[in-house]
DNA sequence: AGTACGTCCGTAGTCAGGTACGGAGTCAAG
DNA sequence: CTTGACTCCGTACCTGACTACGGACGTACT
């Protein structure tokens, strides 16, 4: 894909992993990146190597691994622990699937809400204030959301 | 509901609320709570309406609004803005269901990975590894999230 | 009177994932 | 030979929603 030489600074690196410099650096100080040896000048280089690390990095961001996560699965990067992998992906899809039912839940909630607000003629309370001012109105989707949903 | 007498010390309140004293303090200086006259003694007594508020600031957090948003719809808890509120929570719903079909697309891959990676025998590589690791392998669902997803 | 807990208040620390700053060194072009 | 751009490095700062600390005072039991 990209012909990405084996010399960039961390300026042209940064660049080219869509991401800022400083990012580089915390990744570096977090351990999830390699500090590369001073070249010659006293300016590291960065390569191809470490743009897949990144992306590696990001991508596993963007499915819902935090950092310390990644870190983990960086371990296992030979790609021969599969059952580790896997260990964590299913995981991790757990967390997932509670997350999309707390947010269902709240997506219902508040879709009722603004549909009853708008349906309301300007006569009486907003149900939406009414209805999260507590639970003197019966027949309120949002007492579904007792006590728990979200952290 | 409850009888919930108008001389509650902090540490009462806060436990019928369900939340720590330096949550109520903390809420307290953000304006989330009036801050009640002492009482003779030097002590804050508080009473139902209090309790109603932490209850208001609760229930808006479990819908996805954050503090600052609380404030807002505190503001309009009169009921007589449901115009407002109404925009407030309808803006709520559409970062919701934004949220929605990012996690739908992230359960996709996950499930598809870690289905894979039970699939695949100890042959070859981890197709979680793979995956994370760029995009070398074809018909990879991983690339779906391109460069987005949740920031 | 002593002890133990509770309150008051301000300040500061926590977590994640960065982002920004400041001073010093290096390099190439004008 | 100076200017400007870049790098290196450590440290501090940011957001959000709390959580903890420390010292002074008040209240309750015994």
């Amino acid at each position: 894909m990209d012909t990405f030489s084996d010399h960039a600074t961390i300026g042209a690196f940064a660049q080219a992993a869509g991401v800022g410099v400083e990012t580089i650096r915390f990744y570096q100080r977090k351990g999830l990146l390699p500090v590369p040896a001073k070249a010659p000048g006293g300016v590291r280089r960065y390569g191809p190597a470490d743009l897949a690390r990144v992306r590696f990095v990001k991508t596993s961001q963007r499915l819902g691994f935090n950092l310390d996560e990644v870190a983990e699965l960086l371990q296992l990067d030979d790609g021969t622990r599969c059952d580790q992998a896997r260990a964590l992906a299913s995981h991790k899809l757990v967390d997932v699937r509670q997350k999309l039912d707390d947010l269902r839940r709240i997506e219902g909630v508040l879709a009722d809400l603004v549909e009853r607000c708008a349906a309301s003629a300007a006569d009486v309370a907003c149900p939406i204030i009414a209805s999260l001012q507590g639970a003197q109105a019966r027949h309120d989707k949002a007492d579904t959301l007792s006590a728990q949903g979200p952290p």
